[in-house]
DNA sequence: GCCCACCCGTAC
DNA sequence: GACGTACGGGTGGGCC
């Protein structure tokens, strides 16, 4: 569409609204909402291209009381206030359109649409032609032979011809038009009956409105009537739909040429922006693109020599690793990359395997010469993801040490909801700089080369990169994190003294009784076969009970069974709930898959694997911990995941059974007695909550005896488990409904029971309340420590995405301050380990319990000190519990 | 043979 | 659709 004109005239919001409903909610790296004004930007520009126009305006409404709220005060009314993620893009906007050198107004007491109709008129009495950007059909009452309409989102235009084929009735015949049809979202009535088919007929037959209302006698029928009972109310909306051409606007058309554009303050705004488009629209920057960097690859003790000094001297050297395997407690390093300031990095190969590598440095040598550096806790170091690292060297006797800054964590703790936190996202996301990708020097699939198989010349620059990087990248990222005193205290006292004790436990690993597990393979494997065969039986023919898609055939299609619920693609499911059901009813073969599906996952995940992951040099399980995973501050456990292990079966307990001491030591188990909710009692401050738990009773009981106005000796067992379903949904965010379905009530009798709570414990009902209200506000919700958790989808228009948002809002604030709780306990502990040095040691975390192994002599102490660094991890309005077994294995520790 | 979506189940 | 946060196994379909 390309087509010259004089006058471009621009409605400013009718394209901001569009563009912000129309696209994704993109906000930049600060989180500062971009979407809709990138958008309007975009259309901006295509429009100046397209239209190449001699005078231009946009238009603003500029709020406040217009003639027409003062005609029908309830033009417009019940509109939902603007959205404060839109309102805060608008100021940007007008002063960007200011530097684009744009001339834009905004007038009191009129509206956008009747500035662009004086205007218009304006022009067309001047001989000047003139189009009018916008999406709102008002305002085809204008069009004519010098004025058309323009709708760059969907790319068409609209003349004369155009309107009375989108309408039906030519431009002067718009406002009666409009006046009968009615318009919904200005709230003006209309003709009740009265459609757009009936309003053009009768325009055809009659002329115009005041034709039609002056034979209206003539009209039979509903719409008759009501059209003879609208008479008034069609000549005020008459009035409301009729634009103002005679707006008193204190400048002439001259004005309205544009002014040549502020490239420094463009340059400005689009970066903060961070839209490439956009900053590549203001052609070559002044300062021509810095030349790729040339990185060094150290061969020579010379070269070596240099760089040693310049880490010795440095401020802050970043630091990465190169090797074998991404199993850190396997690996053995491949080359070391060093950087000091930007574009000053080094990759030194130290084991290099490829056909025709150059001489390269002695691995060892090299190590031993770093080692003194490495370990100094004065040398400050950054990189990303540095308990990697520290792992890696600790594969060859460094204890890398002056870990200052990870930029793995800086990101994480500014944005800990981000999907993806590697090097190459946050070199995009904070630099702006694409990275050379592993895959794209190594390969994908089983023929991806090992590290050391990657010939230097590709090798050499991605891992000299990979230091760089992080160095800018930490540059970028703590000064953001400096502006925020709470997030930079998280990161700075607990999330970068955290990686040396999770480096710890991991390395110190877990000792596994294998023989006992492939006992238990065994006879689960026993157990499978017997079920499979009842299972065949059952239904007459040989099926895999492992698949989901085999089993809902058999039930749901063979045996005719009702599907009670279904998958999220529609397929029948056949989930544990749902078998359950099937199998109450008395059906033989649900209840046949279910035992089979439990023990089948107990052999696959447990009893099989885990021996396979025992490391051939320790005889343990090393765990990975990942600070940087989850969106509410909690770790994650991978390779194995020793966080999910079963507890709540006997047959899932068993497994515990192989988790076992060393020789002449026991095993701790510490776990916080209910702290999410007693995380709720402290930060909603109820004061029943709290009492609940100051006395020291069992707090479900409590909270059933406070709700039913019992003693707590009258509480019945099915109240106490309505009271703990309620305390427990409390801390997800869960509704009616989902209580009545953990619960197998009526959903109105899970109503009743909610009630009941919230008018017991009002404080908690408030607290909530203020949750969603906080996370609508400021588009986060905090842990008592201050970590941040972003819920952009807060107000997301589609409804499911909106509740998930809610239901994060309320649950993170209590599952995040628990993860802050114990990561500052672990802290405490490790400190007391490592300045006393008792023979224990921590083992692993499972969110709220830590795993100890002590020597049986001083378990007893142990305990004690243990209990005291766990329970005054933090001051709270309630006290903290721990309570602390000791056994020969996990189980007998619980 | 590899990759991925899907379904399901384990923990707190 | 309906209860938050994770990890991971098996199936089955598609791709190389």
């Amino acid at each position: 569409m390309t087509s010259s004109c004089t006058l471009l005239l621009v409605d400013g919001f009718s394209y901001l609204f569009r563009a912000y409903h129309a696209l994704p909610k993109l906000t930049n790296s600060r989180h500062e909402p971009t979407g809709a004004l990138v958008g309007m930007l975009h259309m901006l520009r295509r429009l100046l291209d397209d239209c190449a126009p001699r005078q231009v305006a946009v238009v603003f409404d500029a709020g406040g009381e217009t003639f027409r709220d003062r005609l029908y005060p309830a033009y417009k009314a019940n509109r939902p206030p603007m959205p404060e993620d839109l309102r805060a893009q608008i100021a940007p906007l007008q002063e960007i359109v200011g530097a684009l050198g744009l001339p834009w107004l905004a007038v009191p007491g009129v509206e956008a649409d009747d500035v662009l109709a004086t205007l218009a008129r304006r022009a067309s009495a001047r001989g000047l032609t003139t189009q009018i950007a916008t999406g709102d059909k008002d305002l085809a009452q204008l069009v004519g032979d010098r004025i058309t309409l323009i709708d760059t989102m969907k790319d068409t235009r609209l003349d004369r011809a155009g309107v009375i084929a989108k309408f039906g009735v030519p431009p002067e015949r718009v406002v009666d038009y409009l006046s009968l049809v009615g318009d919904r979202a200005d709230h003006i009535p209309g003709v009740p009956k009265c459609g757009p088919k009936t309003a053009v007929g009768w325009l055809q037959r009659f002329g115009d409105l005041d034709a039609i209302l002056e034979q209206a006698g003539q009209i039979r029928g509903q719409v008759g009537e009501s059209l003879r009972a609208c008479r008034d109310q069609l000549l005020l909306s008459r009035e409301l739909v009729t634009l103002k051409t005679d707006v008193a606007l204190d400048l002439d058309l001259e004005d309205l040429v544009p002014s040549p554009p502020e490239v420094a303050t463009l340059r400005a705004w689009y970066t903060r922006l961070e839209s490439r488009r956009l900053l590549e629209s203001l052609g070559e920057p002044e300062t021509p693109p810095a030349p790729k960097p040339v990185y060094e690859i150290v061969l020579t003790w010379e070269a070596f020599a240099v760089w040693e000094k310049r880490l010795k001297e440095a401020r802050l050297l970043a630091l990465d690793t190169e090797t074998t395997s991404l199993d850190a407690m396997q690996a053995r390093i491949v080359g070391v990359s060093f950087c000091v300031a930007p574009r000053q990095a080094a990759y030194v190969p130290l084991a290099h395997r490829y056909l025709g590598v150059p001489e390269q440095l002695d691995r060892e040598a090299v190590l031993a010469r770093l080692k003194p550096l490495l370990e100094d806790p004065h040398t400050p170091k950054v990189g990303q993801n540095l308990k990697y690292d520290k792992q890696v060297l600790a594969n060859h006797g460094i204890d890398l040490r002056g870990i200052a800054h990870d930029t793995l964590l800086e990101a994480y703790v500014l944005d800990s909801a981000a999907p993806r936190q590697d090097l190459d996202t946050l070199a995009r996301k904070y630099l702006h700089r694409e990275t050379t990708r592993f895959t794209a020097i190594a390969g994908t699939g089983a023929g991806q080369l090992r590290f050391d198989a990657i010939p230097l010349d590709q090798a050499g620059p991605y891992a000299a990169e990979d230091a760089e990087v992080a160095l800018c990248l930490h540059r970028e990222l703590w000064p953001r994190l400096e502006a925020e005193a709470g997030l930079a205290r998280l990161y700075r006292e607990l999330e970068i003294p955290l990686i040396p004790v999770l480096s710890r436990m991991e390395r110190r690993g877990v000792r596994l009784d294998v023989a006992q597990l492939a006992a238990q393979s065994r006879d689960l494997g026993a157990r499978l076969a017997v079920l499979e065969q009842q299972a065949q039986a059952e239904a007459g023919h040989a099926f895999n009970l492992g698949s989901p898609k085999q089993i809902g055939e058999i039930l749901f299609q063979e045996q005719k069974l009702p599907p009670v619920a279904r998958t999220p693609k529609g397929a029948p499911s056949t989930a544990e709930s749902v078998l359950h059901e099937l199998a109450e009813a008395g059906h033989a073969l649900p209840r046949l898959i279910l035992e089979h599906r439990t023990l089948a996952k107990l052999k696959s995940t447990y009893t099989d694997k885990l021996p396979r992951l025992v490391h051939p040099d320790t005889g343990r399980v090393h765990t990975s911990y990942h600070q940087a995973v989850t969106a509410t501050g909690r770790l994650s456990s991978s390779d194995p995941n020793l966080q999910n292990i079963p507890i709540r079966s006997e047959d899932g307990r068993r497994i515990r059974r192989a988790f076992i001491p060393d020789p002449g030591f026991l095993l701790v188990a510490a776990d916080y007695s209910q702290i999410e909710l007693r995380i709720l009692a402290h930060l909603s401050g109820d004061a029943g909550l709290r009492a609940a738990f100051a006395s020291g009773q069992d707090v479900h009981r409590a909270t059933a005896a406070e709700v039913w106005d019992l003693d707590p000796e009258q509480v019945t067992g099915d109240q106490r488990r309505a009271a703990k379903a309620i305390n427990f949904g409390l801390i997800y965010g869960m509704s009616a409904f989902g209580l009545a379905r953990q619960l197998g009530i009526e959903r109105s009798a899970a109503q009743e029971y909610i009630d009941r709570y919230f008018r017991r414990y009002p404080g908690v009902a408030e607290f909530l309340a203020e949750l969603r209200a906080r996370a609508r506000d400021q588009k986060y919700v905090e842990t008592l420590f201050g970590r941040r958790l972003y819920v952009p989808d807060i107000d997301h228009a589609n409804q499911t995405r909106r509740a998930a948002a809610e239901r994060t809002a309320i649950n993170a604030p209590m599952q995040g301050t628990a993860a802050d709780l114990i990561k500052r306990a672990m802290l405490a502990v490790d400190a007391w380990i490592e300045t006393e040095r008792p023979p224990v040691r921590l083992l692993l975390q499972v969110h709220d319990e830590l795993v100890f192994e002590g020597q049986a002599a001083v378990v007893e102490e142990a305990c004690e000190r243990i209990r005291s660094a766990m329970e005054q991890a933090a001051c709270l309005d309630v006290p903290l519990e721990v309570e602390i077994g000791v056994g020969e294995n996990w189980e007998e520790a619980h």
